[in-house]
DNA sequence: TAATTAATGCAAAAGACTTGCATTTAAAGC
DNA sequence: GCTTTAAATGCAAGTCTTTTGCATTAATTA
């Protein structure tokens, strides 16, 4: 699931979210949101900090991506290991998505699969909140690995 | 959603699963699963090491949950705040569930709904899986903090 | 009751992430 | 283009969760 095609309409987006609350398009932000737009998988702040050697310091990765995350722009996953990982958010049908772990290699599968999203709405309601959203991720052994 | 009632029952079972083991009951194990029947939502290593002041070390309570976790008798929640968090994996309907949570207060609901298992299977089947299992947590704004 | 070895507790470390502060730099004004 | 100014950066140092090494304690087994 190659993102790159959404590089420059995600730039733009930056751009016109950020013009409006005074905010900065930087070198670093750039970066990484083109990195970002490279990787078929959620990565790492540590991983981004080390694929863009020099151009972004460790730590302006973990505030551009709290920044960037704030303005809907990626998203924040978690696959168990106390460790965040990013993905680009973009706008085609791909967008809402889920993973696939393998609990030994920790090999990564996009799953496009969702249940109804009734059932979300039915729990929000139900228990009176509201903006609901859901972290899923599937965890297993992958066929590599089960014979090992 | 009290779990008190399964504290007998979880001992023996603890018990029955260590012996064939070379593994001890001990103190600390005993008053880990202890603590967790009572509690309503999942907690965290460093609350029960404060619950039980005085009988359970911080890291006796790491190393105590990996190892409950590992056989089975607790299970690993993450709610996103860099935290883990462990609940007892009790044999009744309940068994299986998630949780709503708040992302202003933190508040925990339980969630009994889950999505049809058959999805489960299908994605385990489409891409080699085996011992697929799921991570679903469910997060919005609770009615008081709308207004706030 | 003694022997054995798993489990504990302390101290220290590792790892992810955050914060304070001086410096740099994007962008708005002249 | 040049100056201004406040946001963003980078470094050092800190916080917080979780892990590890090692000597000591205590649960099981004989």
């Amino acid at each position: 699931m190659a993102h790159s095609h959404s590089n420059e309409h995600d730039l733009m987006d930056l751009r016109a979210k950020l013009r409006g609350k005074d905010r900065r398009i930087t070198k670093p932000r750039e970066e990484i949101l083109e990195l970002l737009g490279k990787e078929d998988h959620p990565i790492s702040a540590k991983i981004i900090h080390e694929k863009l050697e020099g151009s972004c310091n460790l730590v302006t990765a973990y505030r551009s991506l709290k920044m960037l995350e704030s303005m809907n722009l990626v998203k924040r996953f978690d696959f168990g290991d106390n460790t965040a990982r990013f993905e680009l958010i973009c706008c085609n049908d791909k967008a809402h998505h889920h993973h696939l772990i393998c609990n030994d290699c920790r090999t990564v599968v996009e799953i496009e699969e969702c249940f109804d999203p009734k059932m979300e709405s039915r729990i929000a309601q139900k228990h009176g909140f509201r903006n609901v959203t859901h972290q899923l991720e599937f965890f297993g052994l992958c066929s590599s690995c089960q014979t090992a």
